[in-house]
DNA sequence: TGTACATCAGTGAACGCGCGTTCACTGATGTAC
DNA sequence: TGTACATCAGTGAACGCGCGTTCACTGATGTAC
């Protein structure tokens, strides 16, 4: 008889010491795993105690709430998206006019956005989906290396294009909703919607109609 | 001592008769309110029978699981939001240009979808909404008065665009894909995301701004 | 350098919750003769 | 027109599930003297 490795155990404490020494960043850090395959609802308390080695109750002594859990895995899914874009946008060749830079930055943050929609979804989902019930919103740190959370990254490119001369200053306000409508919306007809499963070669040249269509229309 | 009113209690057959007659129907009813008010997962099927008057398994008569009365009130959400499109696309004035006529049917179409997005949030993200575990997507009628469901309204529109000279036939292809993804991104922002509870006046413009730009863009 | 003590991170046991679902049943209906 | 019987819609009771959360506890650590 060998013995059962029973996954869902009580889980001893599979530790060698009585303190954990970092709970609260194995917490956050499971709690991150669990969002980026099952989305924010897969984020639960239990489930993250169990992968940290640790009795339920054990959470609170970091968090005060499963909210709170999420919360925090939900600015660390935006502070993802922020360095996914930061690093399409650094990819941006930094020859050609002051325009041609401006305009492909702002396609560069939007293809960074759906990107990180097709290979991150679950931390999309945690990040931009429905609000799961959240009494007040994250307003901490939530940026990339930059410090610019994915919202502000998309306004410093709007502003380039401006500045630029390739938008009137007049069609500026909240030209960043609407830009942010288009990409947010084909991500998610990709990972929710009729193109849940569509392969790259469809989703690709979508991407770059998309963004096509917002850079004539703005 | 009054008698206490349980909400939640037991509830005994509040009928008079043993059968009650149209149970499928009242469930459905029933499931659709629950999705009015909270969205798909708030289709539940204990509540769904509570509120028909009716024991919890009775529901088992008329649908095999939960998960075949969300998928039918699913479709009757989407037919909800094509009534609603089709609504707005009627009240399109009839004078003018064919190609004026063929715009304003295409914005009608967005508008009608935002419509619905803020006016039915839960029967809108029970209809478009993240898919809730459904193995299979529902293929069943979900239409509205002229049988075309949503997706297909809007390709109706985009053909008569076509059809107008308004929009050169090449780029017709995956034309749906880009519209739906702007009007689609938009209502989230509206109803999830930074948009969430901004006054009409502010929105309004926005809607009218967003159809600008995929009439521009396209 | 050694000891007393406060601090507080993690334990152990238990709650109540509402859910979907299964089982064997009972009562009313409609049909065959 | 009346009776026997099959059908099947709804009942009653019970499951197991995993969840978030609370309580009183215990063990290790770090600090004051």
């Amino acid at each position: 008889m060998e013995k059962k490795i029973a996954l869902s155990r009580p889980a001893p404490p599979a530790r060698g010491t009585y303190r954990h020494g970092d709970l609260r960043r194995a917490l956050l850090e499971a709690g991150v795993e669990l969002a980026r395959h099952g989305g924010p609802e897969a984020v639960v308390l239990r489930e993250a105690t169990r992968r940290a080695g640790v009795v339920p109750n054990a959470a609170y002594r970091h968090f005060a709430s499963r909210e709170a859990l999420l919360l925090a895995v939900r600015a660390a899914a935006l502070s993802a998206a922020a360095t996914a874009m930061e690093a399409e946008l650094a990819a941006v060749p930094r020859d050609g006019s002051l325009v041609e830079i401006a305009r492909a930055s702002v396609r560069a943050i939007g293809a960074g956005y759906l990107r990180f929609a097709q290979e991150q979804t679950g931390l999309f989902r945690t990040a931009f989906g429905a609000p799961v019930k959240l009494s007040n919103p994250p307003d901490a740190a939530k940026g990339g290396a930059s410090g610019l959370n994915p919202f502000e990254l998309l306004g410093a490119a709007l502003d380039q294009l401006v500045a630029a001369g390739a938008l009137p200053p007049e069609r500026r306000p909240g030209a960043e909703f609407l830009a942010w409508s288009a990409v947010h919306g084909l991500a998610l007809l990709i990972i929710d919607g009729p193109l849940r499963g569509a392969p790259r070669e469809q989703t690709d040249p979508l991407t770059r109609q998309l963004l096509a269509m917002v850079e004539r229309g703005l």
